[in-house]
DNA sequence: GTACGCTAAATGCACGTGCATTGAATGCGC
DNA sequence: GCGCATTCAATGCACGTGCATTTAGCGTAC
């Protein structure tokens, strides 16, 4: 690949994420009170046969740092969508479980996710 | 575009982005005492026929609202990499001009950058 | 058992960003 | 001329992030 067109490629790869991050940044925010990282835990989540996964294990699901992600799942604490449980055979470890209301925010969160990516994605 | 495969996609420009953004920042901060933002301010000034660009230009080629763009802007003239012009024709408008120290420093770290760029999207 | 290194997650801190506001300058209507 | 809405850039402030460190627990060697 030419060097200037490993650049186009890096530019139209950091526009297209600037509007979709932005867009889906503020629709989850004022019409479901939730950050782009917060719903994209839940989203990990809700994908998973328990709703319950181990912080390394949405680290490596997500693209955020360690520190970030465990103040992401704090955050979603304090509101009540997770639980934090302590691992029974590793007792550094952690397992972040969703909740009832967690899966409910995200049944109501999930259409606006998915429309505004199509949205974006297409325009 | 299935819903499914629009998440995909949106999740794959994630992981992209995420990559190379990191191995930018990394990079240009290590070797070159830049961040991907200015960095990013610099190369758009390279490109210009006269190395100078009003404020509002360079908001719509960088993708960072018009605060983070300013203090970009002031971080790089604090170093003296950049100079601010006023404008003449509009005294609310403001120049950004490339120094001759910017346009070598720029020098300097465009290979890391292309390399990189190169490197991690091949990877 | 004890000591050591390693791993998991949380926390102090500094920094960059976005939002909202401010201050300055322009252009339009009158 | 005089307002008045609009635009451009800078700034106060709050917040999320990353880096480095800390705390706790694990595993291995001895």
């Amino acid at each position: 690949m030419p060097e200037e067109v490993a650049v186009k490629t890096w530019r139209e790869l950091s526009r297209q994420f600037a509007a979709l991050s932005w867009a889906l940044e503020s629709a989850l925010k004022e019409q479901h009170e939730l950050g782009m990282s917060e719903f994209e835990v839940l989203d990990r989540l809700v994908e998973d046969e328990h709703r319950c996964l181990r912080m390394q294990e949405l680290g490596e699901l997500i693209h955020l740092s360690q520190s970030a992600l465990s103040r992401t799942v704090a955050r979603l604490e304090k509101d009540g969508l997770v639980e934090r449980a302590l691992c029974a055979t590793d007792r550094r470890g952690v397992y972040v479980r969703l909740t009832d209301p967690g899966q409910q925010r995200h049944a109501e969160a999930r259409p606006t996710h998915r429309r505004v990516i199509n949205d974006t994605l297409r325009g």
